[in-house]
DNA sequence: TATAATAATGACTAATTGGTCACGTGTCAA
DNA sequence: TTGACACGTGACCAATTAGTCATTATTATA
């Protein structure tokens, strides 16, 4: 594990638990058993490192749910999991979760405030595409409505399991949420958010990730990877990424190479949609 | 308008565009044209002062919320009445509650986490109230889920307000937030809270507004007041707070003489709840 | 006007912060 | 053994903070 992986575990517990600005780059090199200097080794500030944290989190969440999207082929199925993945990924990286939630409201800076933007698109994207794939016309009228239910019944139900420690029967919530997507969907008449709305919402769709961050991310990929052809086309990937070159059709087959490799999952959607291939 | 009254209503501008923390008690004291000592006159501590500016804004609403329900006679209009009361609140001090959106999670201290579950908790219960009057029976099962599907919707689309400024069409969006409600309550089947859930969450229901806070609450709207059969028994229900001696009757005699007074809506469905004539 | 009481001031303190940098320390190849 | 090099250290710095308190200004009272 390098120092700045080190670094960014160790961290997360002292911001989940105190907050970002509550928590002294004195606290997190003696929690890492490091010194002061060698934390300004790994990350330039204080700032780029909750970046990186937000970054990291929000990057393994969007691309499970591009993933899931993409590769749907149960209609009956699809929202099921979608609301699943949402709570387990959650469940599963708590800390980072509510690093995420303490933060969003904070605006450190400008950088945070598009990075959320940025995600919150990508998520509303995706569960767009559900609803276009799993009620079709049905829901015309009203699916930009659905996407931000949807995103409702998610954000108050997380709560509950963030607040008290309600045990957590996922597979009874889901089923629940399920059933009343579906009943939206069906029965309701009056939209609210009309394209229009949305549009207006898009404008300042900017800042992506940057490609030195993917570049980054192609780096930890191949430290972890042990020879073979998916390491090599990461090691191209990342060429193409320095100095483009290759043809799209070549670019694709890579990906295609690192497609099943679950190391670097996150990684495939990243550069997936980097490259356009939507 | 005292100085405590200042140094609020100039700190809220203060603290909902750069939060809390990065708000020092300096900037508050020039902003206010007053001196650093001045503000210790009037808060003990810069925790107090946004203890103070959370409480009163959500004891508005709260106290809003409540009287909308306890004077309701159209089911058919409640609801909307409840959803644009919501809108339109948060729309007229979204100073305060962008505050409040911001150190909700920031949990500055234990104060701060039972006040919030505590005015939670009385929100919830005005809800249920609301699905209980408007749905009877037809809710039976699913009514706490209901609950909190209400909270996500409100969550959800208040912050399409708060982050980009949509025109505020309230009547549509509550029009259409009222039918969601109508279709989930009617159609949904599969309830993820139970009961017993609900109980468990309960739990830690204790410190509620403090008698002390209530007592300044009331000497506020004493200030405010002209002579008059109301001021009276403003300054009666002041003495018996502090010293317990009337009979429930005539407590609530004094309650209902201040019950239209419009400058102390507020105080009056706090001290209704504190006498507890629900 | 004189005196007491209250309100208001702002220089000050003590503590903490993010960030720097001159100085080790261990590990190579030559 | 030497020297080059990266890695790592922690004392240190400048800036900022919440909160204090001796002093001054203002007001009310006699």
């Amino acid at each position: 594990m390098t120092k700045k992986q080190l670094i960014m575990e160790k961290s997360i517990e002292l911001f989940a638990s105190q907050g970002f600005d509550a928590t002294s780059v004195q606290q997190i090199t003696e929690h890492c058993g490091i010194s002061k200097g060698a934390f300004y080794l790994s990350f330039k500030s204080k700032d780029e490192l909750i970046l990186a944290l937000i970054d990291h989190f929000m990057m393994e969440t969007v691309s499970s749910i591009d993933c899931l999207v993409t590769n749907a082929n149960d209609k009956e199925k699809l929202l099921y999991d979608f609301y699943y993945l949402c709570f387990d990924s959650v469940n599963q990286h708590s800390e980072s979760a509510l690093i995420f939630i303490k933060e969003q409201t904070h605006h450190l800076n400008d950088k945070l405030i598009s990075k959320m933007h940025y995600y919150n698109q990508l998520i509303e994207k995706s569960i767009l595409s559900i609803i276009e794939y799993v009620y079709g016309d049905t829901a015309q009228y009203t699916k930009y409505d659905l996407v931000y239910c949807i995103q409702g019944f998610i954000k108050t139900y997380m709560e509950l399991f963030f607040f008290y420690n309600l045990p957590a029967d996922f597979d009874t919530l889901c089923k629940s949420l399920v059933e009343k997507t579906n009943v939206l969907a069906r029965h309701t008449t009056i939209p609210f958010l009309s394209q229009n709305l949305i549009e207006m919402i898009k404008q300042p769709l900017n800042t992506g990730i940057a490609k030195e961050q993917i570049i980054q991310m192609i780096e930890q990929d191949i430290d972890e990877i042990e020879e073979s052809i998916e390491k090599e086309s990461l090691i191209l990937l990342k060429e193409e990424l320095k100095e483009p070159s290759l043809n799209r059709a070549l670019i694709k087959g890579l990906l295609e190479n690192i497609r099943h490799q679950v190391q670097c999952k996150s990684t495939y959607y990243v550069l997936r949609s980097y490259f356009d291939f939507d």
